[in-house]
DNA sequence: TAAGCGTGGGG
DNA sequence: TCCCCAAGCTT
């Protein structure tokens, strides 16, 4: 790979002016004049925020944020929560894989480190849900450790800055080691977070503002009127359309038949209404006998790999009907419609008006 | 290693 | 309407 026409230094240096001006104010961040008073991250909360992130937009984490720092103010008091208490408050920010190694990181570092997280990436990576690039990120944005972070905003900053056009993910290990090239040892934690805000603000997938980027002059993308076209990226394949049927019931008194998910798989771990396995024809499973009413309406929800069509059906669970092991029946004021991913949101929100 | 795993917003 | 994308990790 061929070196930039300027020197890392001043790229680091350039870049960090920019953010002590633009830095963006989110709750889990210190400000850089902050920092340069001396205020120290609570790694909790970057960790938590980083987790929340993870192929997540800043917009839709940080009111789970404020939720989960407010219900649980601590490692500790998140390592003591209920399992349905952590998956109801992550419930609609989807890849729910995440707050259950959400829960096994917290147990761990309560239990097995006193509530004190490690500060080294190699301690931090291999913890449940810290990957390469949050072990990075933790270790650099809560410990002032030089660490690298590479995540898209960075892949694709650096895509441009050096006009690499092989495409991702096979040219990652280029893009990661132009990044290592530039982290700095001074305020590597603001770096991180500058190089980040850089490609969520100005070096934008399309039409980035390369008129307003402290480092227009070094790029490369700029130069050749290439950067709107990187990164490259290998062609997705197609998404499947598969079908499903919910079935919806409450008692007489009004409580709802729920059932747990799970812990592998999608929805892991969630709560949900009963229903057949999504496939390409649905076929009936209702839960109970019953003269099922089927919804006028469907949901239809996209999820990472497949389009669903879900049919609704309603009915009036019998006196008696005694619950499975993953069955629960929850009464009126206990059943939370948030504590629901979004597709079996979704579905409550065709019925709940026939129902209540 | 490539596939599985959510959701909401923007162009 | 549809496709892309977002501070990725696990198996």
């Amino acid at each position: 790979m061929r070196d930039l026409a300027h020197s890392a230094d001043a790229l680091s240096r350039d870049l960090l002016d920019w953010y002590d001006v633009h830095a963006r104010a989110m709750p889990w961040r210190v400000a850089p004049a902050d920092r340069a008073q001396g205020v120290i991250p609570d790694p909790y909360r970057i960790w938590l925020s980083e987790v929340m992130l993870q192929q997540t937009t800043v917009a839709a984490v940080k009111d789970y944020f404020e939720r989960f720092t407010r219900r649980w103010p601590t490692v500790t008091d998140l390592a003591a929560a209920q399992d349905a208490d952590v998956m109801g408050e992550w419930a609609g920010l989807g890849y729910y894989a995440r707050a259950r190694n959400l829960l096994k990181c917290a147990r761990v570092i309560s239990t097995e480190r006193d509530g004190r997280f490690p500060d080294s990436y190699e301690e931090l990576i291999g913890l449940p849900g810290i990957g390469p690039y949050t072990a990075a990120a933790v270790a650099a944005i809560a410990f002032d450790r030089p660490e690298t972070v590479l995540d898209g905003n960075v892949e694709r900053v650096m895509a441009r800055l050096h006009d690499e056009h092989a495409p991702l993910p096979g040219v990652k290990p280029i893009l990661k080691a132009h990044a290592a090239a530039l982290t700095p040892q001074h305020r590597p934690g603001d770096y991180a977070q500058a190089v980040m805000d850089l490609g969520a603000t100005i070096c934008t997938p399309k039409s980035p503002a390369c008129g307003i980027c402290p480092w227009r002059a070094p790029c490369r993308a700029r130069t050749e009127g290439t950067a709107a076209d990187l990164p490259r990226k290998t062609p997705k394949k197609p998404k499947p359309t598969r079908h499903g049927i919910v079935y919806i019931a409450r008692s007489e008194c009004g409580d709802w038949l729920l059932e747990r998910r799970p812990d592998k798989g999608l929805l892991g771990g969630m709560l949900g209404w009963p229903g057949t396995d999504w496939e390409a024809a649905p076929s009936e499973a209702a839960p109970f006998d019953a003269d099922w009413t089927p919804a006028p309406a469907e949901v239809r929800h996209t999820f990472t790999h497949f389009h669903l069509i879900l049919q609704i059906r309603t009915a009036t669970l019998p006196a008696g009907f005694v619950t499975e092991a993953n069955q629960e029946l929850l009464r009126r004021h206990d059943f939370r419609p948030s504590d629901l991913p979004t597709v079996m949101r979704k579905a409550y929100d065709l019925v709940r008006d026939t129902l209540c």
